[in-house]
DNA sequence: TTTT
DNA sequence: TTTT
């Protein structure tokens, strides 16, 4: 079975960064992917899919993205159902990032949300790295750089608090 | 902007094959893919992923795939909306093969669905090649072998109807 | 079977425009892939990938793409071979481009390589609709917009010789 | 910077397994990837596509894998160099597997090479875990089933010698 | 509503 | 509910 899903659009809005439980970060947000094709009446649609992403770089995607961000995206289609309001089911097709690239330069004007977003609860810390045993751990790598346009500034141990 | 999805799964159930008021042919069919972790029970779960495949292809996937059926997909994310019967939109997400690969043997038991499902809409022909000049092309290839077995069968001009 | 490539990467210098003898344009270029991890010395190497596009986006990639230009390509793996100059077989490993998405702003300053390179052979325009027959369609999408950043002016007709 | 590839083809002769003086598990293969179309003359080529998985699922493949093996690859192109005999430089673009997909049903004929291929040079299991701690960590994960047919049958722990 |  |  292979699942691989690759995407590069603009953010409709700026990410939104929540925390599990047990302190595990969640960020998701909407991709606009432009169609390569015009449709009958010759205009450009796009297409808007939702992308979640856990740990160190969701904090990232909610430190360094915002609504009209260039982004990349490299991950799967996962799908799952909840019991609607209304009590039937609801079906739900998202794109679980395994990494996310940021393709405008680092500081381009108000790279940096500056949101005090980092509400993490305390005290849940301890029992964060136990938490996902069995998820994909390419979430995890300490030495990724989000940003294609290079530049030797490390933000892992300044910027973010791990 | 960039948009590529591959998969590899098996059909939930026969595909479903359909014409445009212009005779053209759409298939559409769930892949069931395993992923690749088991959760915290330790089960192996799968994402359940619809897809829908135009053209000459569709009318492969209905000939040549049925429930079970081990397929690849390669094809791009699309989302649309449409209004409910309760008078609320509903989004959808879903796959737009571009190609579609068969990974069991050719005539492996039962191979070829035997359907006469061929109830294609006679006289409208005449409409189809123009009909989806803005579409992808990758959809029209006429010498593509939907067959990972390889073999020199050309199953094109004797077993489709075109 | 299936072969599917994606990369987003800087160019490493800028593109190389040929035409073969019945004036079809072919680009080639290499991208510098950063990896996403750093090896045992702590540093980010990058993998220099050879690709070649044909046809339409070939002229794009020659007039809006130079030396440091950040893009993005989706296509296939090819190899070939030929006899090297010492009469020993040279085998080849390249990335065959359906498209190309230039990922920095337009007019981004001095985006377009302002060369004359259209020394496209006159004459022999009339034998290229005719050549790549055989080859992916895909290349030949007269609506595809090669920028990510979007935009309502629309190249293909101006600043292309089509 | 974004580097994905995926493929699905047959193993042109048996992998080839290696060890690490560390003993850390190298098997390399080569994929022949049917084109999706033919050429001038009508025959369909192949792209012959070299292949390199470490760890885990380097064992899995040479356990399971063989000459004419239906298999899929979820990787990473890589480019490497080193002094050729005669003195030049040789240049490598190679497939860095990162999940191989086995695509033939579990025990179809001869499934199992059954070679004692298990050569592993004993008393350096020691170092075999802390060795590759900056190389992507999909490679280690326990729980992946290289096996689209399913079934149940765990192959982990019986079958390998970890 | 899900496949082996 | 959508981005440039």
């Amino acid at each position: 079975m292979m699942n691989r899903v690759i995407l590069v659009g603009r953010l409709t809005k700026d990410p939104e960064l929540r925390y599990t439980p047990n302190g595990v970060p969640v960020a998701s947000f909407t991709l606009a992917v432009n169609r390569a094709f015009t449709n009958q009446q010759g205009e450009r649609e796009a297409d808007f899919i939702n992308c979640v992403v856990w740990r160190r770089p969701a904090e990232n995607v909610a430190n360094f993205l915002k609504k009209g961000s260039l982004a990349g995206v490299d991950g799967r289609i996962q799908t799952r159902s909840y019991e609607g309001q209304d009590g039937k089911r609801v079906y739900v097709t998202e794109v679980m990032a395994e990494s996310v690239q940021f393709l405008e330069p680092r500081n381009s004007q108000g790279n940096d949300r500056g949101d005090n977003y980092s509400s993490r609860p305390g005290g849940q810390d301890s029992s964060f790295g136990n938490q996902n045993q069995r998820q994909p751990q390419r979430n995890t790598r300490l030495d990724e750089d989000p940003f294609a346009g290079g530049g030797q500034i490390d933000i892992s141990d300044d910027d973010l608090p791990f």
